[in-house]
DNA sequence: GTCTATAATTTGATAGAC
DNA sequence: GTCTATCAAATTATAGAC
């Protein structure tokens, strides 16, 4: 993976996660990476194409970063509560797949299928971790729309506050 | 308020639940409605201005809503889970301030401000029901979590099972 | 791999006739 | 209040030089 690919999809993560899937262009990650946009078209020739690379990515990401916490010992639940809190705070922004799923209807169905695979892996790895589907599921929902709220409300200790009962 | 009006709002609500504020124009609530573009910048000068008059009408309509179900001796935070799911069930369409508040940072100031006010209004009803706020951001949080993962599911009975532990 | 240039379409918005 | 016509800008995407 090449610095240029890295840098694009950095771009294209955080105008999603800001502005979703239809509120960023080729153009706006261009001049983010300091290239030309066509530049970005030999990297991803298609905008469904980057918007599927970047899901995938976050995704991978995002579980390596759960089992990691696991295997320090852990428990799952904290786990994703842990690194949906280090997303918010560290980047002041809503959850990628969150924020894609939540203008579902808009997207190719190569994007919505990475989206899906966020979820369906949160709910797996949340099961694995001693949970029945439904709870696995409430909890991953509790989670987005914590992040959903402190997102609006522009105050990240709200994701605290409504995820304490996790705790 | 004219018919036309009315037609405007209800196609610009459907755009924005399914595909957000960028994922909608002016020519397809037009197409919608039958009508030109310019008859929707008639009747809304600015995207902004009709974005913000669609959220202010569904949290009117909301609240209203949640107040007939409370007026009718319903508990409040059962009554704010049947609004919710019954804008589930009948649109099959995230709620369209949790939809625009999943991408905030696109927002124009009043069209944000609008939104923030039906989260505001929500969790100050959800107050006088008798909750403290960490408990009413909390609920409203779920609730739209749960609708956000019910949607890219594309699983309305996740809605269900994610908040039944408000029955 | 990146650039210039450009095509083809869409977008938000306005002017003026009816 | 709706229409036709149009504008200026932005959009996704491609061709071809370097």
């Amino acid at each position: 993976m090449t610095d240029t690919i890295n840098a694009i999809l950095d771009s294209a993560e955080r105008r999603i996660r800001g502005a979703g899937y239809s509120g960023f262009s080729f153009r706006d990650v261009a001049a983010d990476v300091g290239v030309k946009s066509s530049s970005v078209h030999y990297h991803f020739p298609a905008k469904e194409k980057l918007a599927a690379a970047v899901a995938r990515r976050y995704t991978d990401r995002f579980i390596q970063a759960v089992d990691a916490e696991v295997g320090g010992g852990a428990e799952v639940v904290q786990a994703w509560r842990d690194v949906f809190k280090t997303a918010l705070l560290r980047d002041g922004r809503m959850c990628l797949c969150g924020a894609l799923a939540a203008t579902s209807h808009e997207l190719a169905d190569k994007v919505r299928a990475e989206v899906k695979r966020f979820f369906e892996l949160g709910i797996e790895k949340l099961q694995d971790g001693g949970l029945d589907r439904a709870s696995a599921i409430r909890v991953l929902s509790a989670l987005e729309g914590a992040m959903l709220t402190a997102n609006i409300l522009d105050d990240q200790s709200v994701f605290e506050s409504s995820t304490a009962v996790f705790v």
